[in-house]
DNA sequence: AACCCGGGGAA
DNA sequence: TTCCCAGGGTT
């Protein structure tokens, strides 16, 4: 097959540049660690839409750890209400908690540190190297595992499928190549019915039936 | 490894 | 009504 940054990634990119969703709050490069990670939390299993919606009133009134930690936990759980999954409210509060006692209430920097916060995975630690701290690395949620399983060709659930996303990530530009995924997957290369009439990527896609 | 959480939009 | 969504915790 052709050279993956050719045929995948500098094409993605430049889909992303023209259709992405550069107007999502979370992506405001002014973003505090503390507040991607927030976003990052209710990002889990929600839509990008629907978090949109809850997100701004949610960081104007908890921007930081010690903001978190000073409010009522049921106050902080009626605002996202709306995305449900509301252990989510809990999840933050005890992030917070933890941040201020043993992180000096910064976000670390380190992927051990980041999965010892209490609702912090391996999706969502990744997610704030890559948004927070310019780590170019790939965070496999959902979306980016269709995506490159149907493209390359690989088991959905291979431990090979989370190397090869990290080995995809364009230097320089992390940040920029996993919302590309994200956005191209949900648009694009969805869940049911895809769009590969119309698919940019479609040239080299091994599911495409017009691949090498 | 299986199971649970959850409201909301789209098909 | 069903399917799906920037997953993670618990058992």
């Amino acid at each position: 097959m052709l050279n993956p940054q050719r045929s995948f990634v500098r094409p993605l990119l430049a889909w992303h540049e023209a259709n992405g969703r550069h107007q999502l709050p979370w992506r405001d490069p002014d973003r505090s660690a503390f507040e991607i990670l927030v976003a990052e939390i209710l990002l889990q299993r929600t839509t990008a839409a629907s978090v949109a919606g809850a997100y701004l009133p949610v960081i104007a009134r908890y921007p930081s750890p010690e903001a978190v930690v000073a409010a009522h936990p049921e106050a902080i759980e009626r605002r996202i209400a709306p995305l449900g999954l509301a252990k989510r409210a809990e999840f933050i509060c005890r992030s917070a908690e933890r941040l201020l006692a043993r992180h000096s209430g910064d976000v670390p920097h380190r992927y051990e540190d980041l999965l010892g916060l209490h609702g912090v995975g391996a999706y969502t630690a990744r997610s704030v190297l890559i948004h927070a701290f310019d780590e170019d690395i790939a965070a496999v949620d959902t979306n980016v595992r269709r995506l490159i399983s149907r493209f390359f060709d690989v088991p959905p659930d291979s431990r090979a499928l989370a190397r090869l996303a990290d080995a995809l990530a364009p230097s320089q530009r992390g940040s920029e190549f996993q919302h590309a995924m994200l956005d191209f997957a949900a648009d694009v290369c969805t869940a049911s019915t895809p769009k590969c009439e119309t698919c940019r990527l479609m040239e080299h896609c091994q599911s495409s039936g017009h691949a090498d």
